[in-house]
RNA sequence: GGUGAGGUGGCCGAGAGGCUGAAGGCGCUCCCCUGCUAAGGGAGUAUAGGGUUUGUAGCCCUAUCGAGGGUUCGAAUCCCUCCCUCACCGCCA
């Protein structure tokens, strides 16, 4: 949620600014719900403030054992006038409300200009993809050589399409996989291993921006009664741990803190009907493990290097060629002001393939969720800066090695990082 | 799941329809006093929104006592629903 400022004075500067992203700000709304919202807010707060006197001379009068039967009358139509302004008021503000909470983020002057992913900036390249003297596969059917040990027709079974159930090396591997990126980022990193629960509720969901605008790319579950508290499940750990900030008023010594979770993630994936059918890629669930930095305005674009830099190191101790993009305006998400891509090589589709996004949502995020902190000797505290990436996505990380690290006789070796996690096996065989 | 007790400011804790944004204490900040320390005296100490304003200063208004509804001229206080915490019992990995 951008600043209420940028609603009133300057909004045609901001509606420029979100044009960038290819968002288009109903301007002439805006003004109109806006001078109507302040009109009717003076005249209940002032109501109000009528309402209040009264009451409290009323009670004076009859703590002092006057009539109170005149002063009740003349109060009289008061109740229903700030009823009805009250009303409106909530009406004009909903309004605004949904508006707002509807507008993304505004990005950082660095950001490239562009539409779609094809305007993305490569910023660096790691590795170099290896040439096969042989046909590759593709990690459906690598795994299917290994005891067929990734079985999506089993998973179908189980729950229906875009689910998975690994078996034998290749569930070790993923295992193995998560254990090392958990340990590099706590280890090594200097993160906070942090455990969260995987249903939240809609109060957390609106702090880090899934709602209002996507409840339909994530999956709910029905309370009790109709009163309950709505719960969904994750769409990424980023929501839980960002939210461990809401409603927190951080000392400024505290920060920054970084915070790094495993988590399964869901996501219905509305939309993405007819995209990567095949594999691993695009799942109803899939493990990933995030790093979520919570630090100082002033301190967030250093920390969007920092954090983008820890992912990398998963992906340069794996040995996976990889580049680095960053994104641009037309292509980030809906509370980023930056965001970088890290995207893996996959042989068998000839093309590198997001593995890990890191952005820096700047006070989007904060400002919905009313996480600050104060500054040393300061009376007022400020909104902190949230920022979030994978390190990484874990099943994505497994096809990567499954594609990369495949052999001529079907095998996979194991990169030399996972071993210790794999009990010292140097291959995955049939 | 059952029964009972609760949710009040950074913390503890009063209040049980009106003068309570909230006593008292602790903590914290500043000032005074005191060789240092300890003790003492004084002042201050929530957040959000709005108005005014050149202003993130000041002033004014509104809201907030777990959340949301309701009763009332007036609700922290009464009623309803929900959430959470604690205790005991039951169940369970």
């Amino acid at each position: 949620m951008l600043d209420a400022k940028h609603f009133r004075d300057g909004i045609e500067e901001t509606a420029v600014q979100l044009k960038r992203r290819g968002f288009s700000l109903d301007v002439a709304t805006l003004k109109a719900l806006e001078a109507r919202r302040k009109e009717i807010q003076v005249k209940t707060e002032s109501l109000q403030s009528e309402r209040n006197s009264r009451a409290k001379s009323i009670g004076q009068a009859k703590a002092r054992g006057e009539d109170i039967e005149p002063m009740l009358a003349e109060v009289g139509s008061l109740g229903e006038q700030l009823e009805a302004a009250k009303t409106e008021l909530q009406q004009i503000q909903d309004e605004l409300q949904s508006i707002i909470a509807g507008v993304p983020n505004i990005p950082a002057e660095e950001v490239p200009f562009g539409e779609s992913e094809d305007d993305n900036v490569e910023v660096s390249r790691f590795g170099t993809p290896r040439v096969f003297d042989f046909d590759v596969q593709d990690h459906v059917d690598v795994a299917i050589g290994l005891n067929n040990g990734l079985d999506f027709e089993q998973a179908a079974k189980l729950t229906g399409a875009r689910f998975v159930v690994m078996k034998g090396g290749i569930a070790r591997m993923h295992r193995a996989l998560t254990q090392f990126m958990l340990d590099l980022h706590s280890d090594q990193h200097g993160y906070a291993e942090t455990y969260v629960p995987y249903l939240v509720n809609h109060d957390s969901l609106y702090g880090t921006g899934q709602l209002p605008k996507f409840g339909k790319d994530l999956f709910h579950v029905e309370g009790e009664s109709q009163d309950a508290v709505a719960l969904s499940l994750i769409p990424t750990a980023e929501v839980p741990l960002t939210n461990l900030a809401r409603d927190e008023i951080y000392d400024e010594a505290e920060l920054p803190i970084k915070l790094t979770a495993h988590t399964p993630c869901f996501r219905s994936e509305a939309g993405s009907h007819g995209r990567d059918t095949r594999g691993l890629i695009r799942q109803h669930q899939f493990d990933k493990v995030e790093l979520v930095h919570i630090s100082k305005p002033e301190d967030s674009m250093a920390a969007l290097e920092e954090l983008t830099a820890h992912a990398e190191k998963v992906l340069q101790l794996l040995e996976l060629p990889y580049r680095k993009v960053l994104l641009c305006t037309g292509d980030m998400g809906f509370g980023a002001c930056k965001t970088y891509d890290l995207e893996v090589w996959l042989p068998a589709q000839n093309t590198y393939r997001e593995i890990s996004s890191c952005s820096n949502m700047g006070d989007f995020q904060a400002r919905r969720m009313q996480a600050r902190f104060r500054r040393k000797g300061a009376k007022k505290p400020e909104l902190v800066h949230t920022l979030n990436g994978s390190g990484l996505a874990v099943g994505r990380t497994l096809v990567a090695i499954l594609e990369n690290y495949q052999q001529a006789d079907g095998s996979v070796v194991v990169p030399d990082v996972l071993r210790p996690y794999m009990n010292g096996v140097e291959s995955l065989t049939n």
